[in-house]
RNA sequence: GGGGCCGUAGCUCAGAUGGGAGAGCGACUGGUUUGCAACCAGUAGGUCGUCGGUUCGAUCCCGAUCGGCUCCA
C-alpha cells in the first residue's frame, strides 16, 4: 500500500513539474497559439468564424469534416456569397476514411491523430499571394519567432497536363516579401503542390512552408539510400502550413478555366505548430495531450515514456487520440451505430478499448478521459462542454457493450478450440476465425493471441481470403449512386420564398422543372410524368429542419398541377408533383396554394419546441435536441438521455406542454444575426451550420424586441401557429430507444389527437357493445372473461380426459389379443393431443405388450392418428412409424415419428375405417399373427 | 448500400432430419434455517419476434417484415 502511495505521488509530482515548467519557461500554450493566430488575423481585418461541427449534414458526400475549407466550399463554387471577404477560423476536424484516412497511422508515430484542429486564414476574392505570404511569414518569424533559419518554403513547379506554367509569382513574392533565402524555395510538382477539393471543382497551385526540426529527428537514419530533405518522407522536415491560391475550376472533361474570383485558402495544423513553439519531441508530448496522457497514468497505473516503437506508449498515444475523436464527434451529435459515420467511431472506440487491454486495463475506461479533453478544448469549443455528460454516457455504454462483444467471442472460441481438440488439430481455419470477425465483430489479432496462449495457429492467409471477398460483393453491390444535386444546384434560379411565413397563396410565374434529364426552361411540361416545377417566387415551406415540405395545387386556366413534395435544392425551391394537363408551359402564370394541412404541421412544430422546453425541465439540460420529424399526422423528437422515461416523468413533460396550450402563449419568429441569438440563449441543433443571421423562434413574448421573456427560444425556420391555443392539445403516444444515449418520443396534436381519441373511443364503443359492460368496467370484464376462460379450458380438458379414459378403457377390454400382445385399435372422441398421448401412456402401462393405434377426426374435418408400439414389438420389426406412414395416405396425408410413438394426419375422414382395417392387417403380416 | 448471426419463461440461455417446449437464476406457496448468491418440497409463468407460404402437422423448412448484434462499403 505504501509503495503504491509512492508511485501515486510520483505522477502527481511529474505533473506538477510539467505545469509548473511551462509557466516558469514562459512557453505558449495552445490556447494562447490558437487565440494568437486568431488575433494576429484579426488585426488584419479578418473576421472570426467559429468551426463549422464536425459533421456537415448538406455534404452527405463528406463523412466527417477533414478541412478548414469544408464548411466555406460552397462560396469557392459561388453558390453563396461570403459574410465577409477575409475570415480566420480553428476548425475541428477528423480524418478516418476516404482519401485522408490517418486511422492506422496513429500512434506508430509522434503526428499523425484521427482528430486535429486546422488553423486557417481566408479571401474570398480579396487578397492573393502577397499578403497570405507576408503574413504568414509574419506570423510565424515575428510573432512567434521561429528562428528563420529552419524555414523551407515549396511553390508550384508546373504541370505540362494541365499546360501549367511554374508558380514564378509566389517565388518570387517569397524572395522579395521576405527573408528567406532564395535556394530555400524549391519547386515540387502537382503531387505536393497543386491542391483540388476532388476531381472536379475549384482548384489551384499552392505553397507550402516546412520547418527542419534537425538531424535528430530524422526516423530514417538506418536507410542508407536515404537523404533528409523537404518532403523526403521523415521526420526531420515536417510541413507546417499550407498557402492554397484557389484561381481555377476543373471541368468534367479535365480542363482547367480560370474563376471569376481568386482566393486563399491557408491551412496549419494546430498541433504541430503547438509542438514547434512549445520545442516538443511530439505532439503528444504538448499541452494538448500532456493532461490526458496524465489522467491515463492515473487510471491505468502504467508510465508514458514517450517511445516510438514501444507496445505501452503507443496505446498511450492511440488512447488518447482517439478519446479527442470521441469527445468531438459525439458531442456534435454523432452517435455509434451499425453503418456510415456512426460506424467509424464505433471502430474507434473498440480500437481504443483495444489499446486499453494492453494496459490492463479491463474495464470500461474511455468516458473517464472525456472531462480532461473537455478542460483542454473546452473554451475554445463551448459545445464540449454543454455536452460532456451525454459524451460520457455514450462511450461508457458502448464500452460496456464491446465487453460483452469481446466476452461472446472469447465463448464461441472456446468452442472452437475444443472442436480442434478432438479433430487433434492445432490450426484454426480462416473460416472459423473470419466468422468470429465478421459476424461476432471478434477481432483478429485477439483470435492470434488467445490461439498462441494455447500453442495453437490462425490460418491468417484463409482468413485475409475471406476478407477481400467480403470487400469485393459490398463494392459490387454498390450502385453507380451520383450525388448530382450538386451540379443540379448550380443550374437552378434561386426562388424567393418568404412568403412561406405569411401566405398559403400566391400568384407566381413558371420558370422551369427538372425532370430525369437536368433542368428544362423552355415549352411544355409533359403530363403524367413526375417532375420537380420551378416558380419565379413561392410560398411553399421547402423540407427542412425536420419540417416535412408543403403539399399543394399549383393551378392556371381551371386546370391543376398537383405537388406532393417541396424540396430545396441550392438556392431553388422544387415543387414535386404532376399534372394530367398537356398544356401547362415554362412561363406561364400560375396560383400556388398550400394544402390546409400546413396548419397540422404548424401545430406539430410549435409542440415540439414546447415539448424540448418541457423535457428539460423535467429531465435536466442535458435533453438536448438530436433530430426531429414535424409532418401533418404526428411529431417525431429526438433527444439526449441516457435512459427510458418513467410513466411519471412522461406525464408531467406532456402535463406541462398542456398547460403552456391552455396559457395561451404568443409565438413571435424574429431574424437576427447568430451572436446575437446565441446571447439571448436561444437553442441550436449541435449538428446543424447556420448562417451569419438566422431565424429565431420563440414562445412566450408578445414582440419580437422583447425576446429575452420568451420562455423558449430555438434556432428555427420552420412554420408555426402563431399561438399556442392554436396547437388544441398534445397527447405522447410513443416513447422509445433509437440509439446509445438517445430517446425518441412521437406524439400527436389538434387534428391528428382528436382522430385519436375518436378511434379509441369507437373502439371502447365496439368493446362495451360486445361485452355488454360500461367503459368503466371494461377492464374488470376482460379479465374476468380471461379468468372464466381458463377455467372452462380446464374442466373441459378434464371432462374429455375422463371421456377419452372410458372409451380407451372399453378399447383395452375388447383388443384382440395375437400371442401376448395386445393390439388396441379403435377411433376416440376429440381431444388435445397432450391427452391422446397420455391416454396412450395409460395404456402402454397396462398392456405392457401392445401395439396401439387411436384416431379420431376434428371439428374441422381433418383425421389425426396416433401410435404406439412396446419395445418387444420393435425388436420383432414393428415400428409406430411404419404404422402410421402405411396408412396415414388412405386418408389423405402422411405422418411419421418415432419407433416407439408415431403421429399423423389426413383430410378424408370418411376414409377412417378403412385405414383402421389396413392397420389391422399391417400389423398381422408384420408380425405374421 | 451489401453480407453474416440472433430473436424460445421476468433474466441468462439450451433444444430437435418437421411429430411430446426445457434448464439455471428470479417470482410465488409451504417447510427448514439464520455466516456471505442459504437449503428442501411444490406452484405459476410461453401465440418459441410478427405476418404469410409449404405440410396431415411448423418453434424448426421457405418468403416477407420488425428489432438487436456484427463485418464490409
Amino acid at each position: 500500500m505504501k509503495r503504491r502511495w509512492e508511485k501515486w505521488n510520483g505522477y502527481r509530482r511529474r505533473i506538477y513539474l510539467n505545469e509548473v515548467c511551462f509557466e516558469r519557461n514562459n512557453v505558449l500554450t495552445a490556447k494562447a497559439i490558437r487565440q494568437g493566430f486568431i488575433d494576429f488575423f484579426k488585426s488584419k481585418d479578418h473576421v472570426f468564424i467559429p468551426s463549422s461541427p464536425i459533421v456537415l449534414q448538406e455534404d452527405p458526400t463528406l463523412l466527417f469534416t477533414n478541412a478548414g475549407m469544408n464548411q466555406f466550399k460552397d462560396i469557392f463554387l459561388g453558390s453563396r456569397t461570403p459574410q465577409a471577404p477575409r475570415v480566420v477560423n480553428s476548425q475541428k476536424c477528423i480524418r478516418v476514411s476516404g482519401k485522408h484516412n490517418d486511422l492506422e497511422e496513429v500512434g506508430k508515430d509522434t503526428y499523425h491523430h484521427t482528430f486535429f484542429e486546422m488553423l486557417g486564414n481566408w479571401s474570398f476574392g480579396d487578397y492573393f499571394k502577397a499578403e497570405a505570404i507576408t503574413w504568414a511569414w509574419e506570423l510565424l518569424t515575428k510573432v512567434w519567432k521561429i528562428d528563420e533559419h529552419r524555414l523551407w518554403v515549396t511553390v508550384f513547379g508546373g504541370d505540362s497536363a494541365d499546360g501549367l506554367t511554374p508558380d514564378i509569382e509566389a517565388e518570387s513574392l517569397w524572395v522579395k516579401l521576405t527573408r528567406i533565402p532564395k535556394e530555400r524555395v524549391l519547386r515540387f510538382g502537382r503531387k505536393d503542390n497543386f491542391w483540388e477539393m476532388g476531381d472536379t471543382g475549384p482548384c489551384g497551385v499552392n505553397s507550402e512552408i516546412h520547418i527542419d526540426l534537425g538531424k535528430a529527428f530524422c526516423d530514417k537514419q538506418h536507410d542508407p539510400k536515404h537523404i533528409c530533405q523537404v518532403n523526403g518522407d521523415c521526420g526531420r522536415f515536417i510541413e507546417l502550413w499550407n498557402l492554397v491560391f484557389i484561381q481555377f475550376n476543373r471541368d468534367d472533361s479535365g480542363k482547367l478555366s480560370e474563376l471569376p474570383a481568386k482566393h486563399v485558402d491557408t491551412g496549419a495544423g494546430l498541433e504541430r505548430v503547438v509542438a514547434v513553439l512549445q520545442n516538443k519531441a511530439s505532439n503528444y508530448d504538448t499541452d494538448l495531450f500532456s493532461p490526458i496522457m496524465s489522467h491515463l497514468t492515473q487510471i491505468s497505473g502504467k508510465h508514458y515514456t514517450a517511445k516510438l516503437g514501444n507496445d505501452n506508449d503507443n496505446a498511450f498515444r492511440v488512447i488518447a487520440d482517439h478519446v479527442r475523436t470521441l469527445t468531438f464527434a459525439l458531442t456534435d451529435g454523432v452517435t455509434p451505430g451499425n453503418n456510415g459515420r456512426g460506424y467509424v467511431l464505433r471502430r474507434i472506440l473498440r480500437r481504443a478499448t483495444r489499446y486499453g487491454l494492453k494496459l490492463d486495463l479491463n474495464e470500461p475506461f474511455i468516458h473517464k478521459l472525456v472531462p480532461t479533453v473537455v478542460e483542454i478544448m473546452g473554451e475554445a469549443y463551448p459545445e464540449l462542454k454543454d455536452r460532456a455528460q451525454h459524451a460520457a454516457n455514450v462511450i461508457e455504454a458502448e464500452e460496456a457493450s464491446f465487453g460483452k462483444t469481446l466476452q461472446r467471442g472469447m465463448d464461441i472460441f472456446e468452442q472452437d478450440v475444443a472442436e480442434l481438440q478432438k479433430l487433434k488439430s492445432k490450426r484454426l481455419s480462416g473460416n472459423k476465425a473470419f466468422k468470429l470477425y465478421d459476424t461476432y465483430g471478434f477481432p483478429l489479432d485477439l483470435t492470434q493471441l488467445m490461439a498462441a496462449e494455447r500453442d495453437l495457429s490462425v490460418d491468417v492467409e484463409g482468413f485475409n481470403t475471406l476478407m477481400e471477398q467480403q470487400k469485393a460483393l459490398a463494392q459490387a453491390s454498390q450502385k453507380g449512386a451520383v450525388y448530382q444535386a450538386d451540379a443540379l444546384a448550380e443550374l437552378l434560379p434561386a426562388t424567393p420564398d418568404a412568403d412561406k411565413y405569411h401566405t398559403h397563396r400566391l400568384d407566381a410565374t413558371v420558370v422551369g422543372y427538372i425532370n430525369g434529364d437536368g433542368y428544362i426552361t423552355s415549352g411544355k411540361v409533359p403530363p403524367h410524368a413526375r417532375v420537380g416545377l420551378v416558380l419565379d417566387r413561392t410560398c411553399a415551406y421547402a423540407e427542412a429542419g425536420g419540417q416535412v415540405g408543403d403539399r399543394g395545387e399549383i393551378t392556371w386556366d381551371s386546370k391543376n398541377f398537383l405537388f406532393e413534395q417541396t424540396q430545396r435544392i441550392g438556392s431553388a425551391v422544387a415543387h414535386w408533383g404532376a399534372t394530367d394537363s398537356d398544356d401547362l408551359t415554362v412561363g406561364a402564370k400560375v396560383v400556388i396554394t398550400i394544402s390546409s394541412d400546413r396548419e397540422d404541421t404548424a401545430r406539430h412544430h410549435t409542440a415540439t419546441h414546447l415539448l424540448q422546453w418541457a423535457l428539460q425541465n423535467v429531465l435536466g439540460k442535458h435533453a438536448h435536441q438530436e433530430g426531429s420529424l414535424v409532418c401533418p399526422d404526428y411529431l417525431r423528437f429526438d433527444f439526449t438521455h441516457p435512459k427510458a422515461l418513467t410513466g411519471e416523468e412522461l406525464r408531467r413533460v406532456e402535463t406541462l406542454v398542456n398547460e403552456k396550450i391552455q396559457e395561451a402563449c404568443p409565438v413571435t419568429a424574429a431574424v437576427l444575426p447568430q451572436n446575437q441569438a446565441r446571447q439571448l440563449g436561444a437553442m441550436a441543433l449541435f449538428s446543424e451550420k447556420y448562417g451569419d443571421e438566422v431565424r429565431v423562434l420563440a414562445i412566450g413574448a408578445e414582440h419580437p424586441d422583447i425576446l429575452d421573456v420568451a420562455f423558449s427560444k430555438e434556432f428555427c425556420g420552420g412554420t408555426h401557429v402563431t399561438n399556442t391555443r392554436d396547437i388544441g392539445g398534445f397527447k405522447i403516444v410513443r416513447e422509445e430507444s433509437v440509439a446509445t444515449g438517445v430517446r425518441r418520443i412521437t406524439a400527436v396534436t389538434g387534428r391528428a389527437l382528436n382522430q385519436m381519441l375518436s378511434l379509441h373511443s369507437k373502439q371502447i364503443e365496439q368493446l362495451t357493445q360486445i361485452l355488454k359492460t360500461t367503459p368503466q368496467q371494461v377492464v374488470d370484464r376482460v379479465n374476468a372473461l380471461l379468468e372464466e376462460n381458463k377455467k372452462l379450458k380446464k374442466q373441459l380438458k378434464k371432462g374429455a380426459a375422463a371421456d377419452l379414459k372410458s372409451v380407451c378403457d372399453d378399447l383395452l377390454a375388447n383388443a384382440p389379443t395375437l400371442g401376448d400382445t395386445k393390439v388396441i385399435i379403435g377411433e376416440v372422441p376429440e381431444a388435445p393431443l397432450d391427452n391422446l398421448r397420455g391416454e396412450i401412456d395409460r395404456l402402454r402401462k397396462k398392456a405392457p405388450s401392445s401395439v396401439i393405434l387411436l384416431a379420431n377426426t376434428t371439428e374441422e374435418g381433418k383425421v389425426m392418428l396416433l401410435s404406439s408400439v412396446t419395445d418387444d414389438l420393435i425388436k420383432r420389426g414393428l415400428e409406430a412409424g411404419d404404422i402410421v406412414g402405411h396408412i396415414a395416405p388412405i386418408v389423405g396425408g402422411g405422418g411419421g415419428g418415432r419407433p416407439q410413438l408415431a403421429q399423423a394426419g389426413g383430410k378424408n375422414p370418411e376414409k377412417l375405417s378403412d385405414a383402421l382395417k389396413a392397420a389391422e392387417d399391417f400389423i398381422r403380416e408384420k408380425t405374421g399373427w
